[in-house]
RNA sequence: GGUGGAGUGGCCGAGAGGCGAGGCAACGGCCUGCAAAGCCGUCUACACGGGUUCAAAUCCCGUCUCCACCUCCA
C-alpha cells in the first residue's frame, strides 16, 4: 500500500513510510474532559478511526493511542463551581465520551491513558528541559516552570507563525516568564484552587501546564519518535507546537507525520465548548437519525474538510446511507451474508489519497447500483460479488450495516433478534390477510392492510419472492 | 496586523489543465393491481474581473465574501 497522507508540518500531502516495516503508531489528543462530548469531537474520533481501520486493514500492526486530559483550568473551574473533586467531574464526562465513541463504533485505543497518570514522567521531562536549558523554574514564589521558548530556534514551524508577528498572549498576569510565548510546563499551586489538585514536586506543589501531558505519554507509550500525531486543527497551535517545542528539546524526534482534521461549524462557527453552540448525541437521536447514518454523514466529507452541520445535510446523507443498506439487506435475504471480500481497486486508490472517503463511497455506491442490477435479474453470483465487495467497503470506513456493533440498543439499531421474531411472526400474519385479499383482487382490503403496518412502523414491499417487511418511517 | 484554508448544479459534496465523481431532491420512462424498492433517462455546475494556454472549475494576477488559528478549544 502506498498511502499517501497530508502532513500538516509540510502542508502537503506525502507517501506514507512508517519508522518501521508493518508496524504504526499512532498518538490522537483526545479531550480534555471539562463537559461532555458534542459530535465535533466526535467526528474528530471517527476520522482517526477510519485511518486507523485503513492501516489494519492493510495489515499493519497500530499501536494507537487516545489520551484524556482530566485536569486543566477549566475542570478545576468545575470543581469549584460543584464542590467536586476534579476526577470526579473528568470522570463522569469521560464515560459519556466513552458511551458515544461505541455508539458511533469508534474502535477503542490500544491504550487511553489519562494525563494525571503520569507526573511521574512529566516531571522528568521537564527536569530534564530545565538541565538542558530549555525551561527555568520561576524566580518568584509561585512554583511555576516555564518552557523558554525562544530557546527553540524552530518554535512556529509547525503552524507556521512568526514568533515576532504574533500577538502578545493575553496572560502577561504571569510576571515570571522572560517572554509573554512561554507557556506553562508546571503550574504552582495557588490556595484559592482545590486542595486535592496538587502533586508535590522538585519544584513545589503544583500541577501540570497544558501540552506537558502529551508529550510525557507519547513517550511512555509510543517511544522517543512514533509515526502520526492527530487532532483538530484547532489544536495546531498552540498545544502541537509546544508539544514539539518540548519534545525536540528534550532530545526526541517525536511525530513524523502532523495530521489534524477539520472542523464541525454549526451556524456560522466551529462548534465549540467555549460558545456553547453545541449539538450531542441526544440531539442526533431525537432528530430520528441513528448513529451508524451520523458516522455515515461524517465520513463522506473528505476528514480535512470543514463540515457545516444541518440537520437537512444529515437527513439527506441519512436516505443516501439506507439505500446502501437496503441493498445490503436484500442482498442478504437472497443469497445469505456473504463476509466481506476484497476491495476494488478505485476505492483502495481514493482512500490512499490522503483519505478521500468521499470518492471511496462513491465506489461503493456504483458497486450497489451493480448488486442492484443483480439482484433484479436473479444474478446470485453477481449478487455475491457486489455483496462482498460492498461489505468491504463500508467495514474500512466502520458503517457496515452487519457490524454487530450496530445491533444493540444504544447504537439506534434494529431490535434484537429476539424482538424481531416476534414481530415477524405478527406481521406474517397480518401479510397472510393481506395476501388473501390480494387473491381476490380487493385492492382497498390489501391496502388497508398495508397502510396500518406502515402507522405501526414496518414498511411493506413486495419483491418478486413475495412481500418483505423492514422497520422504518412511518410516512 | 500575522498564518492557514474555503467559495462547485435546487441541495450535500469529490475532483484540481482536456474524458459530465457520487448522493439527495425533482421530472419522465420501465416494473407493479396500486405503491414501495430497484433500474434507465433528464437537469452540463465550478464567487467575480482580467490573463496564460490549442484547451482553465483546475495555473497566474486582482477583487469580493466566508471560516479557522495567533487566548481555552477535536
Amino acid at each position: 500500500m502506498t498511502l499517501r497522507l497530508h502532513d500538516t508540518a509540510t502542508r502537503s500531502v506525502r507517501e506514507f513510510v512508517p519508522r518501521e516495516a508493518g508496524k504504526v503508531a499512532m498518538y490522537l489528543c483526545g479531550l480534555t474532559v471539562q463537559s461532555e462530548p458534542h459530535i465535533g469531537h466526535l467526528r474528530s474520533g471517527v476520522s482517526y478511526d477510519v485511518l486507523r481501520r485503513w492501516f489494519e486493514r492493510d495489515s499493519y500492526q497500530v499501536t494507537f493511542v487516545r489520551n484524556i486530559t482530566d485536569i486543566d483550568d477549566k475542570v478545576l473551574q468545575k470543581s469549584l463551581e460543584q464542590g467536586k473533586p476534579f476526577w470526579a467531574i473528568a470522570y463522569a464526562n469521560e464515560v459519556v465520551l466513552d458511551a458515544a465513541y461505541r455508539a458511533l463504533n469508534v474502535l477503542p485505543p490500544t491504550y487511553g491513558p489519562r494525563a494525571t497518570g503520569h507526573i511521574t514522567e512529566m516531571h522528568q521531562l521537564i527536569g530534564t528541559l530545565i538541565d538542558n536549558g530549555h525551561a527555568y523554574a520561576a524566580d518568584d514564589d509561585s512554583g511555576d516552570v516555564y518552557f523558554d521558548v525562544k530557546s527553540y530556534a524552530d518554535y512556529g514551524a509547525l503552524s507556521g507563525q512568526r514568533v515576532d508577528e504574533m500577538t502578545s498572549a493575553a496572560d502577561s498576569a504571569d510576571r515570571a516568564k522572560r517572554d509573554p510565548r512561554d507557556f506553562a510546563l508546571w503550574k504552582g499551586y495557588k490556595p484559592e484552587e482545590p486542595i486535592e489538585s496538587q502533586w508535590s514536586s522538585p519544584w513545589g506543589p503544583g500541577r501540570p501546564g497544558w501540552h506537558i501531558e502529551c508529550s510525557a505519554m507519547c513517550l511512555r507509550y509510543l517511544g522517543p519518535e512514533f509515526d502520526i500525531h492527530g487532532g483538530g486543527l484547532d489544536l495546531t497551535f498552540p498545544h502541537h507546537e509546544n508539544e514539539i517545542a518540548q519534545s525536540r528539546s528534550a532530545g526526541l524526534p517525536f511525530a513524523r507525520y502532523w495530521v489534524h482534521n477539520g472542523l464541525l461549524n454549526l451556524g456560522e462557527s466551529k462548534m465549540g465548548k467555549s460558545t456553547g453552540n453545541v449539538l450531542d448525541l441526544d440531539y442526533i437521536t431525537a432528530l430520528g437519525v441513528r448513529m451508524v447514518e451520523l458516522r455515515h454523514y461524517f465520513v463522506t466529507v473528505h476528514y480535512r474538510s470543514r463540515i457545516d452541520y444541518s440537520d437537512e445535510a444529515l437527513r439527506e446523507s441519512a436516505t443516501a446511507y439506507r439505500r446502501v443498506e437496503g441493498f445490503v439487506q436484500r442482498a442478504v435475504e437472497s443469497v445469505g451474508a456473504i463476509p466481506a471480500g476484497e476491495l476494488p481497486a478505485e476505492f483502495t486508490e481514493a482512500m490512499n489519497d490522503d483519505l478521500n472517503t468521499s470518492g471511496a463511497i462513491a465506489v461503493a455506491h456504483e458497486h450497489v447500483r451493480l448488486g442492484n442490477t443483480a439482484l433484479a435479474k436473479g444474478d446470485d453470483d453477481g449478487v455475491r460479488s457486489a455483496l462482498g465487495a460492498v461489505r468491504a467497503m463500508l467495514d474500512v470506513l466502520g458503517i457496515d450495516p452487519l457490524d454487530p456493533a450496530w445491533s444493540t440498543a444504544s447504537t439506534g439499531g434494529t431490535p434484537g433478534e429476539e424482538l424481531r421474531s416476534i414481530i415477524d411472526s405478527l406481521v406474517a400474519l397480518a401479510l397472510e390477510q393481506r395476501a388473501q385479499a390480494r387473491t381476490r383482487k380487493d385492492w382497498s382490503a390489501a391496502d388497508a392492510v398495508r397502510d396500518q403496518l406502515n402507522a405501526a412502523g414496518v414498511n411493506v414491499e413486495d419483491t418478486p419472492h413475495g412481500p418483505r417487511w423492514t422497520i422504518g418511517t412511518r410516512d
